[in-house]
RNA sequence: GGGCGAUUGGCUCAGUCGGUUAGAGCGCGCGGUUCACAUCCGCGAGGUCGCUGGUUCGAAUCCAGCAUCGCCCACCA
């Protein structure tokens, strides 16, 4: 097979609308996403590198959290994938119960349809007709964007596959005692007509209504509520007035104490209800005696249990008030909380009313007012499984990135609650529990039910099949495992489990994280994932949400089509940490694009710079080390460093910091010095051929290695970038499975010395700025080079001469042969131990120096320093208690900043 | 009520296992048709690193307290 370049000439704009859909292809079409595909060329021994993304929802197009999601896990599974690992990153959708049917609904409003007018089995297909729909939609989002994900593998989270997971996990947590149906007291969302869990509730600051409210006690004697003697309690919810069944008091409250073991009289249902003491009750808040309500409110809920309270239901399953025989029955919950206030203040029994900030639950989907409801459903028992979680976290087995949530997570582990995992819905997994006209349950695995009742033997044709489906995350927990084939042992099971890194925004940590972590550990007997990365919310310009309702959100698409895929990626990362969240702008957007085509012209730049004595096609040669000049060993030894940063900061998961690093290497270093400092190199017909080829060769080393370092976050410039300059034998025909670079050797000493003809450079420029010169004009520059620079000097001296426009340049062994030669009329220019004469005026009046107004800020500044340094080195605690290597550096800069306040002084002519 | 995070030049953000002179992009000022790039090049201005105190030879970095903003958790009706 030939490895060569394509020859072919980069187009001379950077366009990435023009090639990303074709690599994209080209990718595919090379079968190098799956860990076994054709294309891969992974090292079938080295351990699986294994992504689990959360499967994005069915129903929404993707949005810029997605895309963060996606730019992440895609740099990963590409570093691991160059690395030479089996890497898996299995694609999937979720299919999101509530937010399917929130959106379907919505739909079938507007044909003036709803679920019940169709019934379950046409819903159902409506709903499949739907998000066949839009799966497309959404798999070409992630494609866009460049995702390597595993095609092959797609998963959806209402397969058959799942649902067999589905059935088998909960038979058994069934069997094991750890899944439970019971009556009790679930958020009731009024507008879903669904409960939801309490992660699904959320709490709403508003500002109510506080009614206070008299109580008549009932007189033992005559058996007749009392005019006079009343007990006052404090509401929100006037209505949950019909549901009372106590009333209670702290036991330590004195106001209240001879009341303990009363009874009053409720109003309306004229109902009577015992006075109980209570240490849950605040004697502090309202009237310090508080209306129990057990079927309608948490904290009463715990109260009725503790005491034994009837539990009386009043509100339906879309918030009526019903079944309490009164006039407020079928009304709306508060069209009768108006009714009876206003009856309550008829009744004289309104003692008062005032606004009353407070926190209401609000469904997370549909924003209707939860109202806890008794409901009988199924629990799953997780204390059990949360002490296993927490086992692995805290041992290390499972580590959590940023740290920091491990503390979120350790208090919401250990306070958790059990989970109530039905709902009401249609859309999903059916609950497979089968019960019998005698009220037996039986929970089975199989598809079609269980052969009969498990109690009393009835055949399956006498039982009913519970209506519920499971919550959504009850299948998401099960996606580490069920995707590869669970409960079937599979080749894929064994190879890919646990997986290596989960990845996802901290705001679902509780939601699938860890419910992952419980159930693949208890399923599995191992932890899911090893790491945890949480990544931060993408917000607006503002630091505000995005969200539909605002307006802010910025579509991941329409930036892709305006600025391509690497970019938004590139936007997305750079300059991000774990789990903080970034503001989102326009401009992050630009200097992303403006770095993509940066490096499309380096690299057409090194395209076009080839000798002429290499042939076009010419196979991959590494520069000739016998060749190597200060510039080529520079630039290696500068890109040998940044492959060691970015390796350190990608085993921090430090993936903003990669960016940066890639950003300044290409720019700053190999951009703006490393192809300049060449040109000059490439353009020396002095210097041998073999010489100049040596070079090339260098530029294309250092530049294969940054494209390769660049893969993981920018993929379809490299991989485009890439296919234009020759490849080594061993190199596939795609950047995305070639090796990752092996750091290689640096020369800090070389380093040093280059740093300081640039910083001579630099400082040429300025003096000539300062002093308004003709930015064409070349002009005599004179240049004092210590003995231990002369090597390095002379080879860079040509392209002093270009970069600073210095012509003829001149050197001089020491500062005053130089002065002696150059005479003093010249800009002085001191960088280090390098000191310049830039002639101005070749015969100038001897008036004020042009130059000293700089000179003089820099001799003020390197004074300032050298005192600074001074001190410290004078301080015998410092001398004594530092570091040595921190010591010697102070005395190494205070010896430099010595020189060049001489230097300085002595061009101001100051003794 | 408990917890977490943020606070660094005009803006958006890096940088904390303490150590030379705190960085970047954008913006700003001056100047540029240098044959890769005006999506660019060169030069420059601009920061007592939120406040107070402590630890230390040395603090943007560690500790304590405070302030402002944001987020998470929590049964004050």
């Amino acid at each position: 097979m030939t490895r060569t370049t394509s020859g072919a000439a980069l187009p001379k704009s950077y366009r990435p609308a023009d090639f990303e859909g074709e690599i994209y292809e080209r990718w595919l079409a090379a079968d190098v996403f799956a860990p076994d595909g054709g294309g891969s060329t992974a090292d079938p021994d080295a351990t699986p590198f294994v992504i689990i993304q959360p499967p994005p929802n069915i129903t929404g197009a993707l949005h810029l959290g997605h895309a963060l999601t996606s730019a992440l896990e895609d740099l990963m599974i590409r570093h691991a994938r160059m690395e030479g690992r089996p890497t898996l990153w299995l694609p999937g959708l979720d299919h999101a119960s509530i937010a399917a049917q929130y959106v379907l609904d919505r739909r079938l409003a507007g044909e003036g349809e709803t679920r019940e007018s169709l019934g379950r089995e046409r819903y159902l297909e409506r709903m499949w007709a739907f998000i066949n729909a839009t799966r497309e939609v959404m798999l070409g989002q992630q494609r866009r964007i460049g995702a390597s994900l595993d095609w092959s593998r797609l998963r959806f989270t209402m397969g058959d596959q799942t649902a067999r997971a589905v059935r088998e996990s909960f038979s058994r947590l069934y069997r094991e005692g750890l899944a439970y149906r019971t009556e009790a007291l679930v958020n009731w969302c009024p507008g879903c007509r669904t409960s939801v869990s309490d992660l699904e509730v959320i709490p709403t600051a508003e500002t109510g209504t506080l009614w206070v409210v008299r109580y008549h006690v009932v007189d033992p004697a005559t058996g007749a509520p009392s005019p006079t003697e009343t007990v006052a309690v404090a509401t929100t919810r006037p209505e949950t007035i019909l549901g009372d069944t106590a009333v209670a008091v702290h036991p330590d409250d004195e106001r209240y104490r001879a009341l303990v073991g009363a009874t009053v009289r409720i109003p309306f249902v004229e109902r009577e209800v015992p006075v109980l003491a209570d240490d849950a009750v605040d004697p502090a808040f309202g009237t310090g005696a508080v209306k129990i309500t057990p079927a309608h409110d948490h904290t009463d809920y715990e109260t009725g249990r503790r005491h034994g309270l009837p539990m009386v239901t009043v509100l339906d399953d879309e918030a009526r008030v019903s079944g309490t025989g009164t006039p407020y029955d079928g009304l709306d919950r508060y069209e009768a909380r108006a009714r009876i206030v206003a009856d309550l203040e008829a009744r004289g029994d309104l003692v008062e009313s005032r606004p009353h900030d407070m926190l209401i639950g609000r469904c997370q989907r549909s924003n209707d007012v939860v109202e806890p409801r008794l409901k009988t459903q199924w629990f799953i028992r997780t204390g059990p499984l949360a002490e296993a979680a927490l086992t692995a976290t805290r041992s290390g087995r499972t580590r959590i990135v940023p740290r920091r949530f491990e503390k979120v997570w350790e208090s919401w582990m250990t306070s958790i609650h059990d989970w109530n995992v039905s709902r009401q819905l249609w859309w999903g997994h059916r609950i497979p529990a089968w019960y019998c006209p005698d009220g037996h349950a039986t929970v089975s695995p199989e598809e079609a039910g269980p052969a009969a009742c498990e109690a009393c033997g009835r055949p399956v044709a006498e039982l009913t099949q519970d209506p519920d489906i499971f919550d959504t995350w009850y299948s998401s927990g099960l996606w580490p495992f069920a995707t590869l084939g669970w409960p079937d042992d599979t080749p894929d099971l064994r190879r890919y489990y646990p997986g290596s890194v989960m990845e996802t925004g901290y705001d679902i940590i509780f939601f699938w994280v860890a419910r992952m972590m419980m159930l693949g550990i208890h399923f599995m007997g191992d932890v899911p994932f090893e790491t945890v990365y949480l990544h931060g919310l993408v917000k607006d310009p503002f630091g505000a949400r995005m969200s539909k309702t605002k307006g802010n959100v910025v579509d991941p698409l329409e930036a892709i089509s305006t600025s391509g895929a690497d970019s938004l990626r590139f936007a997305l990362i750079n300059g991000t940490s774990p789990g903080n969240d970034q503001k989102f702008r326009d401009e992050k957007l630009h200097e992303a694009r403006n770095f993509a085509n940066k490096l499309w012209n380096a690299a057409r730049f090194v395209a076009g710079a080839r000798p002429s004595t290499i042939p076009e096609a010419a196979a991959r040669q590494s520069p000739d080390p016998a060749r190597l000049g200060p510039t080529e060993r520079w630039i290696a030894s500068r890109t040998a460093a940044t492959v060691r940063a970015v390796d350190r900061a990608l085993a921090e998961f430090g993936f903003g910091e990669v960016t940066r690093i890639l950003y300044d290497a290409i720019w700053s270093e190999y951009c703006d010095w490393g192809l300049e400092l060449a040109k000059v190199r490439l353009a020396d017909e002095t210097l041998e051929p073999e010489v100049r080829e040596a070079t090339w060769w260098t530029l294309v080393e250092a530049l294969d290695t940054y494209l390769r370092l660049l893969h993981p976050v920018m993929p379809f410039v490299t991989e485009a970038l890439w296919a234009t300059i020759p490849h080594r034998e061993d190199d596939p025909d795609l950047l995305i499975v070639a090796r990752w670079p092996q750091p290689a050797g640096r020369d800090p000493g070389l380093e040093l010395e280059v740093g300081a003809i640039v910083e001579l450079v630099r400082g040429i420029r300025n003096a000539r700025a300062e002093a308004r010169v003709e930015p064409a004009a070349r002009l005599p520059v004179d240049v004092a080079v210590p003995a231990r620079l002369a090597a390095t000097f002379g080879a860079l001296a040509p392209a002093v001469e270009r970069l600073a426009r210095a012509r003829p340049l001149r050197t001089h062994p020491t500062a005053a042969t130089l002065h002696d030669r150059a005479g003093s009329d010249g800009l002085a220019v001191i960088a280090g131990d390098l000191e310049a004469v830039v002639a101005v005026a070749p015969s100038g009046e001897r008036t004020a120096r042009p130059d000293s107004a700089r000179l003089e800020k820099e001799l003020a500044e390197a004074e300032r320093f050298l005192a600074a340094a001074r001190s410290r080195l004078a301080d015998e605690a410092f001398t004594s208690k530092a570091p040595r290597a921190v010591v010697e550096g102070a005395r190494t800069r205070e010896v430099e900043l010595a020189a060049t306040v001489a230097r300085l002084r002595d061009r101001l002519g100051r003794a």
